[in-house]
DNA sequence: CTAGGGTTAG
């Protein structure tokens, strides 16, 4: 493989995503309606949090502000490709059958006689068929037939609702009024999740006759919103257009809900709400409340905030709708600073925080591994009498559960349970998850028998918990019969689980197995996504005895291009690996080298498919050039990957190749793009860049990106005068870090000034070590403290740090040889730089 | 027409 090879991806544009030049990427205009500037521009280099709040919310309401833009086109394309969803799946998040609340009474007491009559005929369609004959005549209209619906759908009673909505439209005689019972039933299915239904309304009330209306257009779309079905969604409402119905506040309302519901991207919606205004629509309250949900399940906080103020400057009042939805783009995005002011702020403006804004921010707080705030947050939320209701409970066990504190998650399920509430499937899963994490097989089984005992039907996320804790655990045999049991269930696996099982094999070596299963996943008509070809990706990147050969590479590349030549129709290649993994006959992948055409093989054949690559691909690729036997051949695969992307491969060869003065400032546009995303996101990125540049001898650049990192506050924290924290980094990253903040010390020291008494830096466990006490982190500071002679030595107290008084620090600067040990350099520089220029900090 | 929960990559 040469560098000057054309690509042989005829598709590939090269040099296409280059549009980190645009002064204002942003800026275009809609249809002939000019819009607007974007929003005052952040400085990228502000050092403060942003503040979420609104400075000024004085404003006339309706007036367009032309210095103002619908945030919509208010972000590049880059992050959208690259900001990596929280997760990929989105049906988990339905929660079908929320009660609708009725609105003014305009039912008869007839009608509620009926409701009564009708629940307790549930089942018996000859019943249910008697008593609305019995009413028939008592029933007034349709405001008394979709009161029935409404009703029957609180209480889950689709079909009689179906049966309901037949008898009375055959009964009715006018257009208008068959058009609303329409409505109304698909609505009620749609909040069932009986999405195929509704359409099987829909479709025949338009071809009657009466059902060619904007309300059942907007009623259909919604059901496809709840459903997730974008996409349809989408398609519906050119349908209605087409046939001539004008759509309505509604109508694009809902549209933008099935947007941030079906995962689409930003730009979707985006176009959907400018399509809105350039049909004179003003938006309302419910429109950004739908917007900044798609913000949420974007993981775009930053365009969530433009999106809130916006509001406000538009004279919409937030309601508690907002703030959950504005709280959970930040504490999913792990800004819970940000999230504790809007908290405060809400409350303040009168908008009580209920269960679920605690709740949103709990799980926020756990996740990014604030356990005492989650803690205490729980306990305001029981000070201030808001009861914790099921989603709460299950969260706070789940968390616990999660680190292994088994006593208190038992007892939170207590008190659940004396509250009320029986122990469900997401109770049972999270402490299947958190005892099998922890190795505890006998609870896992003890637990999984008495949720068959007390009739929780295990659902498709406990067995595929339950495996690949067993698969991890090398529980094979208990593997294999789960799977069994699942397949007996008739259970249907999804993406996600057959990823999780990838993964797991890949760890552990069992790549050839695991491919195996990428081939059968894709045979079945289940497509792969980019976490299962991340999982892939990673294998190349891993080390140690589990690593791949190249046998195996070269398997993963030929099943993952389709050329298998074996046809096995009806046979389980699950069972197949399962059971040869309990009989040990399987081998392991032996210590190889690194093929680098593999990992473009992979990344092709993702492009194929159309999988966009994310920041953890970014990763798992740098991670893999880390492990490239040279130089030379990682700066050939990025060399090539630039021709898939050459904004985020362009500068990490540029920066490869010592090419530093072209290339940083698309480096700074890229951070730019990346400062957008999730702190765990962003940080991922900064730690794998730096990662590989400190690892072929690029340390300078390495330096720079750290502390461009640390500039934009990618590791919260990390550092003062007196404290580093590397607890968040990467080796490489932290590596160049101590160099960095050692030589602002040392500037410290120069210019005369005393030091704290004691300087500490902390390394924590090591982030990417998910093994308790393997320290890798701690290990490589400790190597590089100790060979520069530095006085930091390990604190007795705590082993992930490292302290040594400020005297001590003085004296070593003071040495003449410290300060060179510290500036570090390039081993590559194109063209060759003058060296040993101190990095000005 | 609008808000929070459990699974996969890092």
């Amino acid at each position: 493989m040469a560098s000057s090879t054309p690509p042989t991806l005829s598709t590939a544009k090269p040099y296409q995503n280059h549009h980190i030049h645009h002064p204002h990427p942003h800026r275009r205009t809609h249809n002939g309606h000019t819009s607007l500037h974007p929003p005052p521009p952040r400085n990228p280099t502000t050092t403060k949090p942003p503040n979420p709040i609104p400075t000024t919310v004085a404003a006339a309401p309706h007036h367009r502000n032309p210095n103002f833009t619908p945030l919509s086109s208010s972000k590049s394309e880059l992050a959208a490709d690259f900001s990596g969803r929280r997760s990929t799946r989105f049906v988990s998040k339905m929660h079908f059958g929320r009660p609708k609340a009725g609105g003014s009474v305009r039912h008869s007491v007839s009608a509620e006689e009926a409701l009564q009559q009708l629940i307790r005929a549930s089942g018996d369609d000859r019943l249910v068929e008697n008593v609305l004959h019995s009413f028939q005549l008592k029933l007034c209209g349709s405001d008394d037939y979709n009161f029935l619906l409404r009703e029957l759908g609180n209480r889950n009673e689709w079909s009689m609702a179906i049966q309901c909505f037949e008898f009375a439209v055959n009964r009715e005689r006018r257009r208008t009024e068959q058009g609303k019972l329409a409505s109304s039933v698909i609505s009620v299915l749609g909040r069932l999740g009986k999405v195929e239904l509704a359409k099987k309304v829909f479709e025949t009330a338009v071809s009657e006759g009466y059902g060619n209306t904007v309300y059942a257009y907007s009623a259909l779309i919604s059901a496809y919103a709840k459903s997730g079905l974008c996409d349809d969604a989408i398609k519906l409402f050119e349908t209605m257009k087409l046939s001539g119905l004008k759509p309505n506040l509604v109508t694009y309302n809902a549209l933008i809900d099935a947007c941030g519901k079906g995962g689409a991207d930003f730009k979707r919606a985006s176009d959907i709400f400018d399509d809105m205004l350039s049909n004179g629509f003003q938006p309302d309250r419910i429109t950004y409340n739908s917007l900044l949900a798609v913000c949420s399940g974007g993981g775009l906080w930053e365009t969530a905030m433009n999106l809130f103020n916006e509001m406000c400057y538009r004279g919409i009042e937030p309601d508690i709708y907002t703030y959950n939805t504005l709280l959970d783009a930040a504490s999913s995005g792990g800004h819970m600073d940000s999230a504790f002011q809007i908290m405060a702020e809400m409350t303040a403006k009168n908008v009580m925080p209920n269960e679920v804004t605690y709740s949103t921010v709990i799980r926020g707080c756990a996740k990014s591994g604030r356990l005492d705030q989650a803690l205490s947050l729980v306990s305001e939320m029981k000070y201030a009498n808001i009861r914790l209701d099921r989603v709460s409970y299950n969260n706070l066990l789940a968390i616990y559960a999660s680190l292994g504190r088994f006593d208190e998650a038992l007892n939170v399920v207590k008190e659940m349970e004396n509250t009320g509430f029986r122990k469900d499937v997401v109770t049972y899963n999270a402490l299947l998850d958190g005892f099998g994490k922890q190795g505890r097989y006998d609870k896992v089984k003890e637990l999984f028998n008495r949720m068959k005992n007390e009739r929780v039907p295990p659902n498709l996320l406990t067995y595929s918990t339950l495996i690949s804790v067993y698969l991890k655990g090398g529980l094979y045999q208990e593997a294999t019969e789960m799977y069994k049991e699942f397949k007996h269930e008739g259970l249907k696996a999804d993406v996600v689980f057959y990823s999780e099982i990838i993964d797991t094999l890949c760890k552990k070596g069992f790549v050839e197995s695991s491919a195996l299963l990428l081939d059968e996943m894709t045979k079945k008509g289940i497509q792969p996504n980019v976490v299962t070809y991340n999982s892939i990706i990673n294998a190349f990147g891993q080390s140690g005895e589990t690593s791949l050969s190249v046998d195996d590479k070269r398997e993963i590349v030929r099943l993952g291009n389709g050329d298998k030549k074996v046809d096995n129709r009806n046979e389980d290649r699950i069972i197949k690996v399962f059971e040869q993994l309990a009989s040990g006959h399987l081998n392991i992948g032996e210590k190889g080298s690194k093929e680098i055409i593999c990992v473009l093989g992979v990344f092709r054949k993702m492009h194929e498919l159309e999988i966009k690559p994310n920041v953890v691909t970014f990763s798992a690729i740098l991670n893999a050039c880390s492990r490239c036997s040279s130089f030379e051949e990682a700066s050939l695969l990025l060399e090539e990957l630039r021709l898939f992307d050459n904004q985020v491969y362009g500068v990490a060869h540029g920066l490869l190749m010592g090419h530093r003065e072209n290339v940083w400032v698309h480096a700074l546009s890229l951070f730019d793009e990346v400062k957008r995303m999730d702190s765990a996101t962003a940080s991922a990125f900064y730690n794998a860049l730096t990662d590989m540049l400190w690892h072929f001898g690029q340390k300078r650049g390495a330096q720079m990106v750290v502390l461009e990192g640390k500039r934009r506050q990618v590791w919260e924290n990390t550092w003062s005068d007196s404290c580093l924290d590397l607890h968040l980094m990467s080796s490489g990253a932290a590596r160049a870090m101590v160099h960095a903040w050692l030589l602002n010390i040392c500037s410290i020291v120069y210019e005369g000034h005393e030091l704290p008494g004691l300087l500490s830096i902390l390394t924590g466990w090591g982030k990417h070590s998910k093994v308790v006490g393997d320290c890798a982190l701690k290990r490589a500071i400790e190597a590089l403290l100790g060979s520069m002679g530095s006085p930091f030595r390990v604190a007795t107290s705590n082993i992930g740090r490292f302290i040594s008084p400020g005297p001590m620090v003085t004296a070593w600067m003071r040495d003449s040889n410290t300060p060179k040990l510290l500036v570090l350099e390039d081993d590559r520089a194109y063209p060759q730089t003058s060296k040993l220029q101190p990095i000005i900090l």
